[in-house]
DNA sequence: GCTTGAAGAAAAAACGTTTTAGCTAAGGTC
DNA sequence: GACCTTAGCTAAAACGTTTTTTCTTCAAGC
């Protein structure tokens, strides 16, 4: 008996609009598209229909529409860039203009096809939730990123019914696009070529894949040469402020060292802060190295060296792995590692 | 006669496999969705329709399974955050946030609704192109920024078929969140209160709406205060190399000022350079003002003084005026001013 | 030799649109 | 007065799916 008032509240269509003015739902949609005067609706009717589609607050679905009216265009296919909705969005953004490059300006360009990107986000932990995930009735292909464990243990178990790439994850039986694990490596190589010998790295708790990545490839680097370990100082995050914050702590109980690397540039610039705080200088009495995920490193004072990614890479590669797999199913996954490359500025003269 | 080679590549659908596989749609839909034990379907047709799917490298339409399926629950609607291809999209990530943040986590949270976010990318001055614009069967309702003055004419003569809000650009008819008009003028008060009398402004060419109006309050303020205009040192760009460029050129030139205001925050880090190249110290003998626009001022040496907006505020109000007018449609267009707020911090201490 | 039940699959309905074809009444033409 | 045109609409088909219902077989049970 209440069905049309308490329940029908949710969703009005066509049919609402055509029943409350009347009419059948081919006029009511003609009125809607300003298609009334060409398909010879009369002013009373438009006006009526017109009435009706506001008083019910009519909203149309875009499903519905794109179904009927894509018809006969390119095959609409829809990508997904999934990331956690506490990550800064910095990278999401590089990612999704890689992502547009790939498929060309305006979602044109592959082979009949045409391409929608959404964005959709999840609360660390919580990916499983996400609708349309496990249905895949929500986008034909995804890259995901920013994952937590909890997140990557989901994965893991799951099959989802779509390509995906991992970015800056390694999950079994998934593709993924990864920075060159001897990144941290390099960055060592960098601190050594500037004499540097009392070496330590600065990173943030707990440890991503890719951090930890960077931190292990540094230290064995530096047991390699030394023999010695290099020292580890911790923040508590990524931030520039507990970068500081860890920094004046560890300078303040005596600690010493010539060659810093962090790994973020975050981190890095929180550390200069530190460091000319205690009247220190960069490079003359630490050299320090970052990883080159802020564009403006160049700008630092004094300008920063860093071992990282091409900026933008990331989301080329991950966009040519979907677009891969989307051409030809049943491909075996796979890994790229984007290559590092040293951009050697004043932070690292030799002292 | 060639209908089935070289024309039917485009779209495969069930129907295709259905066929291919000699079997009903249904059979198809059932396999494809993993229901096939529940369903009975035998393990020999099974394969055969995977083989068939695969062979003829099927794709769902997502809009044909969302309209199916999403029957029963809420409403999806969905919001399109368009934005140039060539602008940077360090806005664009905040503002992402801040529509999210705005209809909650997951896309739930306003009553019986739940939302998608596409993004759509433009080339400069092509904002007419766009597939869907006009037509409105790819969007519910859209959040437009980095247009060109081309793209404004267009939008100026155009009725779009949905909400519409504009950021940072005005637009007759159109709902906008822009800037506080006075920011310009704000950051002149800032360096008032440091003392400076010989003020510039910094700022690319060609300005923006934004930094047009920036400029504009700025050099209001300063005629204002000391009944003479303050210099304009313009720079190629809105980089930092731009703006180191032209701040060595200004300088070079004998340029003499004690307080400057960079219309981007990317700006004063190419300012700070070309200050301290040239044995200048900031705040001794410049101080320099931003806007904001960077999270990381706080860090920059020394500190960043900044007159701009909460970060992230843009976002958050484009969505509540747009999400307003989703729920109830023919409202006036809106302008919501963004306030602006000092933050004062060592760049602008006295002098 | 019936009925019963289950397995396997096909057929049909439905989702919300847009578009095309068709229908009816009124008016005009010879 | 039979015939055509036109205005103004309605009815129906179609888009590509998923799900429900219905229809065959065929074997088992008595």
């Amino acid at each position: 008996m209440a069905k049309s008032t308490s329940q029908a509240r949710s969703r009005v269509t066509v049919r609402n609009i055509a029943d409350h003015a009347g009419v059948s739902i081919g006029a009511v949609s003609s009125v809607l598209n300003n298609r009334h005067v060409e398909r010879r609706i009369s002013q009373e009717t438009v006006d009526k229909i017109r009435a009706a589609s506001s008083k019910l607050g009519y909203l149309p679905n875009i499903s519905a529409r794109r179904l009927r009216s894509g018809t006969g265009q390119k095959h609409n296919i829809v990508l997904a860039f999934i990331t956690s909705y506490e990550a800064p969005l910095s990278l999401a953004s590089h990612l999704i203009k890689g992502l547009h490059d790939a498929v060309g300006e305006g979602g044109r360009g592959v082979a009949g096809m045409s391409f929608s990107l959404m964005v959709e986000m999840f609360s660390a932990g919580q990916l499983r939730r996400m609708p349309g995930l496990l249905t895949g009735d929500h986008f034909n292909a995804a890259i995901i990123t920013n994952t937590t464990p909890e997140d990557d243990q989901f994965l893991n178990r799951s099959h989802l019914p779509f390509p995906v790439v991992l970015v800056n994850r390694a999950i079994p039986r998934y593709s993924c696009v990864v920075e060159d694990p001897e990144a941290g490596g390099r960055a060592a190589t960098v601190l050594f070529q500037a004499k540097r010998r009392n070496l330590a790295v600065l990173h943030g708790s707990p440890l991503t894949q890719t951090t930890q990545g960077r931190v292990d490839s540094f230290m064995k680097a530096v047991a390699g040469q030394f023999g010695r370990p290099a020292q580890e100082i911790v923040a508590s995050q990524l931030s520039e402020m507990a970068a500081y914050d860890a920094m004046i702590r560890y300078l303040d109980h005596g600690g010493r060292i010539d060659g810093l690397y962090t790994v973020t540039d975050s981190m890095a610039l929180g550390a200069y802060h530190a460091i000319k705080e205690k009247g220190l200088s960069i490079p003359g009495d630490i050299a320090v190295v970052g990883v080159g995920d802020y564009d403006i490193s160049a700008f630092f004072d004094p300008p920063l060296s860093v071992v990282g990614v091409e900026r933008g890479e990331f989301g080329k590669e991950a966009s040519r792995l979907l677009l891969r797999q989307l051409a030809q199913g049943g491909l075996p996954p796979l890994k790229v590692e984007i290559p590092v490359d040293p951009v050697l500025r004043a932070s690292t003269a030799r002292g």
